[in-house]
RNA sequence: GCGCCCGUAGCUCAGCGGAUAGAGCAGGUGCCUUCUAAGCACUUGGCCGCAGGUUCGAGUCCUGCCGGGCGCGCCA
């Protein structure tokens, strides 16, 4: 039985208890069953008399008595106790709760997948680096939050749609450019310009790809050094990326909102709204008539447009694609955006509430030899994502990127994640899998194999440590539904841990295999269906994360 | 000054208003003659920054303060 069965059945002993007459409250929507720190408390506890004690004009305890004699009469379920302020504490009957197992298995990569999110078109956007380098750490902790959130939403039922935006257009493009041609010429690089070994290697890579190009015009050279150099460094964004196993269903390119016309477009649609004014030669927004702490300027006095004014086009771009919530992750140095993005969104007509979602996420600062690492863009001394690749390995990096909360600023530690000892929490992980699989192995081996699921005796699994392995498996559905619901990848992995703790734990005092001469029993199967169940969800939880579940270490 | 994030064990951090606040690391003591010891068991360690408030119930919600990070451009 899951926890969400078991609620259907809560609800069904309140509706007892009213049709009987012995509570008289109106059934409600939402009721909560919970999974009990303490072992003690059963398997699974509600809090459904405490919310209902109100409504029912009674003390909490007594509600609790009539529902637990409802309670008591279902099938699946062993026991109910009263406990505390008014608890519900709930024991499932044992093969209730043993065909948990059954179901993960069964349902495979399927399992954790629910419809919570059913109906919702999401335009998800991370990364967005633009193409002036390579992918900072920053960005790399968005690629690996933003790409596990993209596959939690999927899984939540949403359609998704990964999209990356970059500038190839504007100032900070031509300072690239001038700094490849600075770097092909052999002159040092310009005051604004950008620094690193990478520049030079694109350097050489235009001038490979166009041979005459040094001895072009000076402007028109820097032209070409400014569309190769683009390219070929947006192609070296999307390689790393792709290593790095995050790819986006679009990748957008500001330039085309400037050549379509889309800038001019969105401009005057603000103007229709009224929200446009002309000050100081320059075109503005009243962003402030929305909540933000200034306006600000759509199109400057020279006449060239913001990327503010690229913003708003490509807002309303998303939307005329049909996506009914844009969702945009940005680092904690782009804080400032928000107001003025969420007033752009109420500008063009839209609620911010219904139609936005930013998600600000804080700063990675690296630490090596417990002393912070200071990086510098400028001086090039910067750690990108295939520099932590190299260090720490691609499971480990979006493992460490993930299971920190966005909310929280992360201290990286190279040292300790090179390490790839237990201080990892991603090996403690993955241990748990290969270990499943090298039983399921072994049992092979044995001839013994998981057979049909109606034969299982799921009653079999009486150990406390089965129990807690399919209380922990039957939560997982949950965790993936309300990690996608609180934009929180993270809890999934906290989740793994916990699992391949209980894993462990259960492997250390319950044998699966028979030893020696020993015959196999009906409990071999049932365990070797639990060890599976975990394998499914280890998987499961792992690819969320876009990380391996390796079938040996 | 204003806005956002953080403050929980020695360290790094979990904790969707519920019962006795958790994990890993670090420290201590044990457990490998057969399923992976990258594991397990036991143990040491807490004014959940401070002060009020809401609630049957607050680490969690609200207000104020203290401390740290980030941001506040006709840059992108």
């Amino acid at each position: 039985m899951t926890p969400e069965q078991l609620r259907d059945l809560v609800r069904t002993a309140v509706g007892a208890a009213v049709e009987r007459g012995t509570l008289a409250v109106a059934v409600p929507d939402e009721l909560v069953i919970e999974r009990p720190k303490n072992p003690d408390h059963g398997d699974y506890a509600t809090n459904v008399a405490l919310r209902l004690a109100k409504p029912a004009g009674r003390p909490p305890r007594e509600v609790a008595e009539a529902l637990a004699v409802e309670l008591r009469a279902l099938s699946g379920i062993a026991g109910v106790d009263v406990a505390g302020p008014g608890f519900l504490n709930i024991t499932l009957a044992k093969d209730a709760l043993g065909q948990i197992a059954v179901r993960a298995v069964t349902g495979g990569e399927a399992y954790g997948r629910t419809d919570t999110l059913a109906g919702q078109r999401l335009n998800l956007e991370f990364v967005s680096a633009n193409p002036t380098g390579p992918v900072h750490i920053g960005g790399t902790r968005w690629a690996a939050v933003g790409d596990a959130l993209g596959r939690l939403l999927t899984a939540s039922g949403a359609e998704v749609s990964r999209e990356y935006y970059f500038n190839d257009a504007g100032s900070q493009i031509d300072r690239f450019a001038r700094s490849l041609q600075a770097a092909a010429l052999g002159q040092p690089v310009p005051d604004d310009g950008y620094a690193g070994d990478y520049i030079g290697e694109i350097a050489a890579q235009v001038v490979a790809a166009e041979p005459g190009v040094l001895d072009l015009p000076a402007e028109e050279q820097q032209e070409r050094f400014r569309v190769r150099g683009v390219e070929l460094m947006f192609a070296e964004i999307k390689r790393s990326l792709a290593g790095f196993g995050v790819v986006f269903d679009t990748y957008f390119s500001e330039k085309t909102l400037h050549d379509s016309g889309a800038l001019e477009k969105a401009v005057a649609r603000l103007r229709e709204q009224g929200h446009v004014y002309e000050s100081d030669g320059a075109v503005w927004l009243r962003t402030t008539d929305f909540g933000d702490d200034k306006d600000r300027v759509l199109v400057k006095g020279d006449g060239e447009p913001t990327y503010f004014a690229a913003d708003c086009a490509y807002y309303l771009d998303k939307r005329e694609r049909g996506f009914d919530r844009v969702v945009i992750m940005l680092g904690a140095d782009h804080t400032g955006y928000v107001g003025r993005y969420k007033a752009l969104v109420a500008a063009m007509g839209d609620d911010p509430r219904v139609n936005l979602e930013i998600l600000i996420g804080q700063l990675v600062n690296l630490v090596r030899n417990g002393e912070p690492v200071r990086m510098s863009k400028r001086a090039g001394t910067v750690v990108n994502l295939e520099d932590l690749v190299d260090a720490i390995g691609a499971d480990a990096a979006r493992y460490a990127l993930a299971r920190a909360s966005v909310d929280q600023q992360i201290d990286l530690d190279l040292d300790a994640w090179t390490r790839q000892t237990n201080d990892n929490p991603v090996f403690y992980v993955q241990y748990a899998h290969a270990r499943i699989s090298s039983l399921l192995r072994n049992a092979a081996d044995l001839g013994l194999h998981l057979g049909e699921p109606a034969d299982v005796d799921t009653a079999s699994l009486e150990h406390p440590r089965e129990g807690d392995l399919l209380r922990a498996i039957a939560e997982f559905p949950r965790v993936v539904a309300s990690a996608a619901e609180l934009r929180a990848p993270h809890r999934v992995a906290r989740y793994l841990e916990e699992l391949a703790g209980t894993y462990h734990r259960f492997y250390d005092s319950c044998r699966v295999l028979p030893r020696g001469d020993e015959e196999a029993t009906p409990l071999t199967t049932a365990r070797l269906w639990l060890c599976a169940a975990t394998a499914v969800v280890l998987r499961n939880g792992l690819a969320v994360l876009g990380v391996s579940a390796p079938e040996r270490m």
